[in-house]
Parts: structure tokens; sequence; C-alpha cells
DNA sequence: CGGTAAGCTTACTGATTGGTAAGGTTACGG
DNA sequence: CCGTAACCTTACCAATCAGTAAGCTTACCG
């Protein structure tokens, strides 16, 4: 009966319910994403993540050990479904090189369009931090580089042009792609309203139709 | 004549020489510039940035400001090199926009190989900071993007292929391509010995080849 | 109806570090 | 030779957070 026993959540407006674990991970993980996506990793405070999301900052570091353990899990989360969206799109899209790449493209500006935190955490969020976060970002984006690089080494083999181009070939090509739609999230930002699709078909026209032109000896080159 | 008077200067090994503000300010910026390019914005601190320049802490906040004010004089030097590495390269290469925009990035990548910390500065610490840092790097990016995107408009309206092609055309290529250059400075990392020209007319092949195509009515389409 | 464990909290500490106050010293013009 | 301003220092403050200790409360199970 001391007065002002139990305020903690007696109190509060909506008495906070109990959450099992993993449901309340999840919720932690999904205020964390907004929050270091709109500040940054090193201005979002944790007490403000546990704040937003309903509880008090020792159940963060229960569930997820330390700032840097939450992070990550952030980005594993993320990176997963990004991940996961572009190699489901591909692999539904048959077996042609040009439409599984162009599926994947398009399910990626689809995901960065549609979960625009995750990919501010995913892509930006990446130097700075300590080395176990540097190499999670480092490898999803390894991952997709990989995917993108065995596409356009399909496409060149398929397409009978021989091997002219050779692996460091098309691991060439993946960088620029990858680093392309990268810099493409930045002007869909600035051209609302692009369907996904469009501005995926308009990248594997400037690049793959000249990847193959190259293959077809019609180089280009100065003073050419 | 108290007895450890003067210490503070007398005993290090080499009495620190006086130096004129304009070039203390350099000093302490190339080493700020190393610093952060290895530690990250916040994991650096001004006190390790003030050491490695052989001055004490209160010399970087009377010259710079603030840690801010040092990050932004890094940040505005740089990319005002980068800039105009680019810009007088492409002014360099005569006229034919083609020829200019090969020039360019030739130079731009000549500049990441050789000033690796710089590139470090500018490319990864763009967010995670204060709104006056962003729009730095912002502004820095836009400079490049223009001058890319009017190549570009440039390259389309010369060859006479009329204007299927609009500014929003151009501005999407131009997104595309400094993306791609962006990412390629990984590959670059990983492929050591490639001579930036080798890389630019790579580039120049997969972008401008393709480009030109589209603009020829040889559209690629999914299905197709 | 206990009792035990999962869920949750308040209230702290410890360290790091951006930033400053106060003052010493050397160069240099008059 | 002297004063003044530019150059530079030591020593400190204050705030912010990551991380923790200690313990309360409710759900559920036997």
């Amino acid at each position: 009966m001391t007065g002002t026993s139990g305020a903690a959540q007696g109190r509060t407006a909506a008495r906070r319910k109990r959450v099992p674990r993993q449901e309340r991970e999840q919720q932690i993980i999904d205020v964390a994403v907004r929050v270091f996506a709109k500040r940054g990793y090193h201005a979002a405070s944790v007490d403000e993540i546990a704040e937003l999301a309903g509880i008090s900052k020792p159940m963060v570091y229960l569930y997820l050990d330390s700032k840097e353990g939450l992070f990550l899990a952030c980005l594993r989360r993320e990176a997963e479904r990004l991940v996961s969206a572009f190699q489901e799109a591909a692999r539904g899209a048959g077996a042609a090189p040009e439409l599984r790449l162009y599926a994947g493209l398009s399910a990626f500006f689809a995901f960065v369009a549609e979960h625009r935190d995750s990919w501010v955490v995913l892509h930006r969020q990446a130097s700075e931090l300590s080395e176990a976060i540097a190499t999670a970002v480092a490898e999803a984006r390894r991952a997709v580089m990989a995917e993108v690089a065995g596409l356009v080494r399909d496409g060149i083999s398929d397409s009978g042009r021989g091997s002219r181009l050779g692996a460091e070939d098309a691991d060439f090509v993946a960088h620029a792609l990858v680093g392309a739609a990268d810099s493409l999230t930045d002007w869909m930002e600035r051209n609302p309203g692009q369907a996904p699709e469009g501005i995926a078909l308009r990248l594997m026209n400037m690049v793959w139709v000249g990847m193959r032109d190259v293959l077809d000896g019609k180089a280009w080159l100065p003073e050419g």
C-alpha cells in the first residue's frame, strides 16, 4: 500500500502487456531500424529505441547483448530480406539470365521503395563501425554481387558470344551494375512514381545492351 | 626559475617550431583526413588528430571551431580537389562529349587510386552526421552529377539521334554512371594494377555503347 | 494455491571526449 | 629593447550514453 508503489506500470496509459521474447525482439528490431535510419548509428541512443519500443533499456541489453548486437540484428534481418527478395524474384523468372537479372533488379527497386528505412540502414551505415558490423555489411553486398556476377556470366556464355569476357569482366560488370542500382535509388527518390520495373528496364537497356555489343566487337575507343 | 617551468615545450625532442596559421591549418587537415578515413568520424578523436599534427587540442578548436568544422574543412578541400580533377580532365579533352566523359572518368579513378583517404572521407561518411555535413557531401555529389549529366545530354544531342531521350533520361544515365564509378572503386581495390584509363574505358563501353544503341531503337525488352 | 521463471523496471556508474578557461612564450615591428 | 599580437600549452569541466546491479510482478504449471 505504499503510496506510489506499482506506479511504474500501473499509471501508464496502456498497462504494458507482457510479450514473449521472440515477439519482443522483433518489435525492438522494428523500432531500431527506424531510429538507426533516421539518426544514424552513433546518434541513435539505446534509450530512445527502448522507449519507442515501449520497454526499458535493460530489456534491450538482455535480448540483444549490446548496441552493436542490436544493430547487427537489424542488419542481418534486413539484409536477409533484401537478398531474398532479389533471389526469389530472379529464381521465379525462368531460366534466361537476362530475364532473371531483370526480375531481380525490379525486385530490388521495389524493395527499396517499400522499405526505405531498411535500405538506409543497409546502405550508408557501413564504415564508421566495428569490424563485425563492417563485415556483415560487406558480406551482404558480396552476396548480391556474386548473384549478379553469376547472372552476367551466364548471360555471356548463353549468348554464345564466346569467352572473350572472363570472370574478371563479369565481376566488373556486376560491380558497375550494383553500383548503378545503388545510386539509382537516389534518382528514384527524386523521381517518385516511377515503377520499379521501369527503372530496372532502363538499367538493363543501358548496361546489358552495351555489354552485348562489346561482346560482338563493337567496342568504343577514344578517338574512334 | 621555477624548477619545471617551460617544460611544456622545452623538453620535447624536437622543439616544436612555430608555424603560421594557414600552413598549420593545412597540416591539421592533412592529418584529419587520414584519421577520419581510418577511424570514421565518430571514432576519431580530436585529441588524436591534434597529437598527430604535433600540436595541442585547443589549436584545432581555435582554427577550425569544432570537430564538425574540422570535418567540414576536410570535406570541402577534398571534394574541391576531386571535382577539379574531373573537370580539368574533361575540359582538356577537346569538344566531343564522349571523350570528355572518358577523360573525366579516367581522372576520377586516378584520383581515387592516388588519394585513397580522401575518397574514403568523401564516400562513406555522409549520413550519420549533421545537416551541414550531409549537405556538403550531397552538394559535391550533385556537382559531379550535373557535370556528368551535361556530358550525357551533349552526347545525346551531338549524335543527332534526336531527342527521344530527354533531360530526365540524361539524369538517369548520370546517376547510373556515377553509381557505377563509385562501386568500381571497390573493384579497383580488389584488382590492383589496373590503369584508371582501362577502367574508364570498360565503363564507357558498357554504358555509352548501350545508351547509343537504345537511341538507335535497339531496345531490350523482357521476353524479347 | 504456491512457487518458479520469464518478463520487466528503477536507479545507478564509469568512461570517453567535445569543448573551454587561463595563462605561458616567442617573433617581430617600432 | 619593449610591447603586442600570434602562437601554443596545461588542466580542467560537463554532458552524454553504453552498460549493469538489484529487485519487483505477473503468468503459468503442478
